[in-house]
DNA sequence: CCAAAAGTGTTTCACTTACACCCATGA
DNA sequence: TCATGGGTGTAAGTGAAACACTTTTGG
């Protein structure tokens, strides 16, 4: 890894959602390391380069896809950010005692300081991507923002952080089409924003308020075989 | 400067507001430095100091008030952001060719070097602020949101950027109490409310919604010595 | 022809906005 | 007593929510 061109101390962590089977998921990676390592996507700003480049970075390398919807929910610049606590049961698992020099080294020094983290939510739709672990990685998911593992660090608390942010920034519903395919139904929205707000909507209000904000397109029937009315397929106008 | 023991390449920007002669204003600072250069109330943080904390510190140093209301709003980490344009013409202005070796300078490494922002905005009551350069300001004092002067950088689209939030975040009434003294008149809110949404509001209805928000405690009457009724003093519950 | 779900229209209700009215104040 | 601005109640209008109804689909 490149330490020397990266901005010291400050990381990007990106919370990226999807939407399968009626859930609203985020991508999350367990670590190489011993011990159950989980966090969220994240990584350092190029000398370079912008921030926001650099969050675009992440995402891309981890689902695969360009064009991504990118929001700046917060940063997250406590001194200890139970840092302490992580790194300890990290060397404690996966270093003898005679590895010593090792603390000595820069990629050390580099990961034991303090970081400030700059949050950003992603939203994509979940078939178009393909999962990368980064060679730090042992693997990487998609995880229920329901039920998720325990994270190292602060990441619980930054995870819930963009969760509520995306539940009050989908109100407008200006920025939930980036969780769907190119076309979908209304009930595919539908159930998206209920699953997001957790609330209710009544099936034929919420058909006229969506097309009252007339931002979508409507298209072709979509015929599933179902044996019942086919509903019409639309697209968001650009 | 204690630069050892700030974080590298982060800053603190602060947008201050204040309420006066139904104008919102802003806190900014003048340099000592030969050539206009006003800017945003700014600094850096401590290794051991949490950002929040750090901001605190910011808008304290300048204000003299404690207890102060805070809102992150943006980070600014383009690559760029006019730095260099501002470094030469500061340079230009202030430095002889002969005093090349202060370029090798640590002050001058540090300063030269590219900084991400994170970008807070703080509300405060105007009456209780005895504005206080810091060492490198020839002055500070407040100016209308509507009419200030050309700052350093790209603070003026962090300022527009602030403000725009303000506007948003103001929209529920939940934090425009931080820009009015411990008690006040119905017509004061209303003032500033619509002095930030720029939008007029009905008197009477205006009354309804606010004491509808069931937020504000009604105290004694305010005699003012106008040859009218007398208005409700109101203050915040707590 | 029937069940299931989609689409549309209509009624009802609640809340906002507009406005009318009365009250307190001090010259 | 009068002009001025503050406080409250009520009517009108607007938009959301509830609900009834019609249409389409394939077994």
């Amino acid at each position: 890894m490149d330490i020397q061109n990266f901005i010291n101390q400050l990381s990007i962590d990106c919370v990226i959602f999807g939407y399968e089977n009626q859930q609203l998921k985020v991508l999350l990676s367990k670590s190489k390391f011993k011990g159950d390592f989980y966090t969220l996507p994240s990584g350092f700003i190029f000398q370079n380069e912008d921030i926001e480049e650099a969050a675009q970075r992440v995402v891309q390398e981890r689902t695969g896809i360009t064009d991504i919807y990118l929001q700046h929910f917060n940063v997250f610049g406590k001194v200890s950010r139970k840092r302490e606590e992580f790194l300890e049961k990290l060397i404690k698992l996966n270093y003898s005692e005679s590895e010593d020099q090792q603390r000595q080294s820069d990629i050390y020094q580099w990961f034991t300081k303090r970081f400030v983290s700059i949050g950003y939510y992603s939203l994509v739709d979940i078939q178009q991507v393909t999962p990368q672990p980064s060679d730090i990685d042992e693997s990487i998911g998609w995880y229920p923002v329901k039920d998720f593992p325990t994270l190292i660090m602060d990441y619980n608390e930054v995870l819930e952080n963009a969760y509520l942010c995306l539940q009050s920034d989908i109100q407008d519903l200006s920025n939930i089409y980036h969780l769907l395919p190119e076309q979908f139904t209304m009930k595919e929205v539908q159930d998206i924003y209920e699953t997001i707000t957790g609330k209710y909507f009544a099936r034929t209000n919420f058909q006229k308020k969506v097309l009252d904000l007339d931002v979508l397109e409507r298209l072709d029937k979509k015929f599933t075989g179902a044996k019942n009315k086919a509903p019409y397929l639309y697209r968001f106008k650009k």
